[in-house]
DNA sequence: ATGACGATTTACT
DNA sequence: GTAAATCGTCATA
C-alpha cells in the first residue's frame, strides 16, 4: 500500500519536482530500528547554476555540495548557521546541481521520539506538537538528520527514504524564507506549500484551517 | 591564515 | 518587531 517514489519522480525540473513532492511521505529508520515519518508539506525548488539563491549557484562545486550534481534521489544535507541541517532531494539529471529544500513535515509516525529529539537542547518553552517540524532546521532535529545522511539514497536507501502519499487538495506559491541576498531570485515563487496546513513554517498564527495568507493559491 | 557569512531558530524588548 | 547564538565553509590573500 505505500510505495516509494521511483527516480524518475525526481528526474525532472526542480519546480516540479517541489510540487510533486508536497504530499509525500518523508521516513527515516533510527539505528534503533524505530520508524519515523511525516507528511511533506512544504518545499522550495533550487534551480543550479543560474539561481543566484542556490548554493551551486554559478557552477560552485565543492566538498559541501557535492551531493546536488549526482544523480536525482540523492539526499542533499547541509549544516547552516553553525547549529541547523537542511535536507534536500535532488532531482535533474546527473551532473545538473538542482534540488528541493524539504521545509516542513506533518508529523505522523514516532512523534514520541522527535519530541525527545527536539528536546535535546536546552529551550525556554518544549516543543508544542506543531513545532515538531516547522522548519527545515526543526524537521531535520526531530527526524536525526545531519552530515552523516549527505549523499544517500533517498529512492532506494535503508535509513532514510521518501514513499507516496496524497497529493494536497490546494498549492499556494509564494518567496523563499531566508533567500534576501539573492536579488531578484529571492522574489520569484519558488516555495510551494500546503495550502491551509498548521505545519507549514512561518509567523502563522495557530489558527484553524483558513488560509493563513502566505502565497497566491493555485490548484 | 583569516574574515565574513549564512537555504535558521529562539528569546527578548 | 530586533538580536543573539554558533561554527563550518568559502573566497581572498
Amino acid at each position: 500500500m505505500t510505495s516509494r517514489l521511483s527516480r524518475r519522480d525526481l528526474e525532472t525540473d526542480a519546480e516540479s519536482a517541489a510540487r510533486k513532492l508536497l504530499g509525500a511521505r518523508l521516513v527515516r529508520i533510527l539505528e534503533s530500528g524505530e520508524r519515523l515519518s511525516g507528511r511533506i508539506v512544504e518545499t522550495e525548488a533550487y534551480l543550479g547554476v543560474e539561481d543566484r539563491a542556490a548554493h551551486t549557484y554559478a557552477g560552485r562545486r565543492t566538498a559541501r555540495n557535492e551531493s546536488m550534481y549526482a544523480r536525482a534521489g540523492t539526499a542533499y544535507v547541509y549544516f547552516t548557521y553553525g547549529m541547523h541541517h537542511c535536507v534536500n532531494a535532488v532531482c535533474g539529471r546527473e551532473g545538473e546541481p538542482i534540488a528541493v529544500l524539504i521545509r516542513a513535515l506533518e508529523p505522523e509516525e514516532g512523534i514520541d521520539t522527535m519530541r525527545a529529539h527536539r528536546s535535546r537542547r536546552v529551550r525556554k518553552r518544549p516543543p508544542t506538537h506543531r513545532d515538531l517540524c516547522r522548519g527545515p532546521g526543526r524537521l531535520c532535529e526531530a527526524m536525526e538528520i545531519d552530515r552523516r545522511l549527505d549523499g544517500h539514497d533517498l529512492i532506494g536507501g535503508g535509513a532514510i527514504w521518501l514513499e507516496r502519499g496524497a497529493s494536497p487538495e490546494r498549492i499556494a506559491r509564494s518567496p523563499r524564507i531566508g533567500v534576501a541576498s539573492a536579488g531578484e531570485w529571492a522574489l520569484r515563487p519558488l516555495r510551494f506549500t500546503e495550502e491551509g496546513s498548521p505545519f507549514v513554517s512561518g509567523p502563522g498564527s495557530a489558527r484553524g484551517a483558513g488560509s493563513s495568507g502566505t502565497g497566491r493559491s493555485d490548484r
